[in-house]
This record gives C-alpha cells, sequence and structure tokens, in this order.
DNA sequence: TAGCCTCGGTTCGTTCACCGAACTGAGAGG
DNA sequence: CCTCTCAGTTCGGTGAACGAACCGAGGCTA
C-alpha cells in the first residue's frame, strides 16, 4: 500500500496516515510493540506473518520513524525495535479500535484488559481512568491483564505464554 | 483481507476489527461516510478507487452493520449507504489517526479543520473541545471548516467542491 | 417508439502484494 | 569442523487490486 499505487489523489491527512499504518499487519506489528515485543524473531511467533512481509514492515515503519533499530548487543549483533515517540502516540488510535472491536465482535469476554496502573482501574474505550479521572491515560501507565475470555487452547508461543504469566506494563520489554 | 486468509491465530480484537476496517480502502469511505457523502457515484468521484472495489466495501461494510443501506427514492430506485450507531463510533479511531498523521506527515498546514459546532473551537486530537471543556465531542456536534493549507489546485469533483464550500456538520448529507 | 442519458454496478485481463517454504549468511558454541 | 540460532532474502504460486470496458434498469426527449 505503501508505494506505487497510493492514495495520492486524497490530499487528506488521514490518508498519509494509512499509507503508513494502514497495509495489512502493521497495525498488529504496533500493537506487539506496545505490548512489549522487541525482536524480530518475537514479532514473528506471535503474529504469524510471513519472514519477508514482517522484514518489509519493520523497515517501514524504521524508515517513517515509527519504531527505531536499536543495537543491545554486538556478539553476535543483534538489533532490537523500539517504538519511538511517533508511535507510542499511536496508542490514541490502537486502543480506541481494540475496545470497538471488542464491543462490536467479541465472542465472549474480553482477552486482555487494561488497568490504569497507579490505581488498578479498567481504562475506559476513550482511555480515561474512571476511578481517578485521569483523562488520557498513557500507555507506560497502563497494564495489561489477562481477561475473563481466555480460551481453553491458548498460544504457546512465548509471547503469548509470557502475556499471560503476569500483569504486564505496556512498552516494558517482554523478556 | 476479510476472507480466507485473515488473522485467525490473532485471537484478539484488534485484529477482528482490522479484518473488517483494515482493508485498503475501507476507512476512507467511512471517512467519507462522515463528511455526509451518501451515494456510490459521489464515493467513486471522491475518492478515485476502482468501481469494482467500492462495490465490495461497501457489500463489506453493510453485512459489517458499519453502514446500513437506505433505498432513499423509487423511480428510478436509488439507494443510499449511512452510518450506523456502530460506525459512527469509529469516529473515535478516525479522528485520532487523522490528527496523527496531520502532526507527523503534513506538507504544510492542514486541509480542514474540525470544530466544536456549539462554540467554534477547534477541536483536540482527543475529541475535546479545548473552550467548553466538552470531553469526547460526538461527530454530530462536529463542524468541518477548510483549513489554511488549500492547495492551489483543488480537486473539482461534486464532494470536494461542497466540502470547500461552507462548513459543514458531520453526518449531515453534503447535497 | 427510438435513441440517448445516468446511475450503480459486473466482467475481465493485467499487475502487484501476500503467502509459505526453502535457502543464506553471520556469528556463537561445542 | 560441525551444528545451532537468529534475521533475514529468494522464489514460485495465488489472490486481491487496478482500470477500462461492458451491462441493465429506468428515466427523459422527441
Amino acid at each position: 500500500m505503501a508505494l506505487g499505487k497510493n492514495y495520492e489523489g486524497q490530499n487528506c491527512s488521514l490518508a498519509r496516515a494509512l499509507e503508513l499504518v494502514g497495509e495489512r499487519w502493521t497495525l498488529l506489528v504496533v500493537r506487539d510493540a506496545f505490548y512489549g515485543v522487541r525482536r524480530y524473531g518475537d514479532f514473528l511467533a506471535h503474529l504469524d506473518i510471513p519472514r519477508a512481509v514482517l522484514a518489509d514492515r519493520l523497515a517501514t515503519l524504521v524508515e517513517a520513524g515509527i519504531l527505531q533499530r536499536h543495537r543491545y548487543q554486538n556478539s553476535p549483533p543483534r538489533d532490537e525495535y523500539l517504538l519511538t515517540d511517533r508511535g507510542i502516540e499511536l496508542w490514541s488510535v490502537i486502543y480506541p479500535l481494540m475496545r470497538w472491536g471488542e464491543r462490536h465482535f467479541a465472542t465472549g469476554e474480553p482477552l486482555r484488559t487494561f488497568r490504569h496502573a497507579a490505581c488498578g482501574t479498567e481504562i475506559d474505550p476513550a482511555s480515561r481512568c474512571p476511578a481517578c479521572g485521569h483523562v488520557d491515560v498513557p500507555p507506560g501507565d497502563v497494564e495489561s491483564h489477562t481477561g475473563p475470555g481466555i480460551p481453553a487452547q491458548p498460544r504457546q508461543d512465548p509471547v503469548s505464554v509470557a502475556l499471560r504469566q503476569h500483569p504486564h506494563r505496556l512498552l516494558q520489554p517482554l523478556f
């Protein structure tokens, strides 16, 4: 979606945003980055995405300044992908979309809930904390909890297991 | 994206939402619906979308309960596509994404601003009205205004012309 | 009644992105 | 030297998007 035949006729900021973030898989990669996924292999295992597509999406996101690549060890050389501030701002899109999908297309109870780390209250679809009145709770103050709708046979990849294990603060590394 | 090879492994509400709303063009169709576009031909002219793709997207959105089809005249029989409540709730995704794109990838000034109809103040990226303190301004209370960044050679299709002509309340028909 | 127009699609051949399986290469570690 | 892991790249096959042409229902005009 990004190159070649894009939305160039639409001189609208929504169209420009969608050129970057509207491609298949892209928003799920960004969601995983909020969950603390940072390495190629972990995105791969958690998303069941073709390897070539993942490599392409990561490169596009880095180029767009949504992720940044960071060398976290030298031997062997390994990089991790971290959300930039620009990427972190996408929480205000991802979270409402998640809640919208949950309200209208959920099959049973939610699999995951998001709570205000400071007070433990579930955050509303507009990112407000009903308890402490905090509006626009930033993702760094959000804790992901396993929800009541967790399936009988949950996924066994390391990322899914770690996410189930215990409440986890967004943006913090999973491992 | 919707059928066949979908995100079925991802039992996450974001993935389910993206199966519907994450396909190419879909969110732009919904945006146009907020602008008051209602007829096949108007979507077509404003979006420069292949006819077959538009027909497919409209059918998918109707099936998902995001748009509803409404017969507005009988001879000749003509239908219009209107946002349902479920569709209207997508404003909380579309508006933040638009503002995010504008902040980070805009070329100059915004083409369009969104004001609180009650007080005329521009609505912030989290859908709050800074003037009257209204949080979560619903799209029906939002007026679209032509912004300062309007290009020298703007589009000449009827929808673009009507949108430029005068401030326009979201969800109200354009014509 | 014939001819033409509009609207809302469908059809069809080409192009392009996605898919998944196999392969590659750098760098441990034994 | 052999094997393993990690992070990709390569490649043949398939499905979706593209755009131009076609179609049919139902006016309008004469």
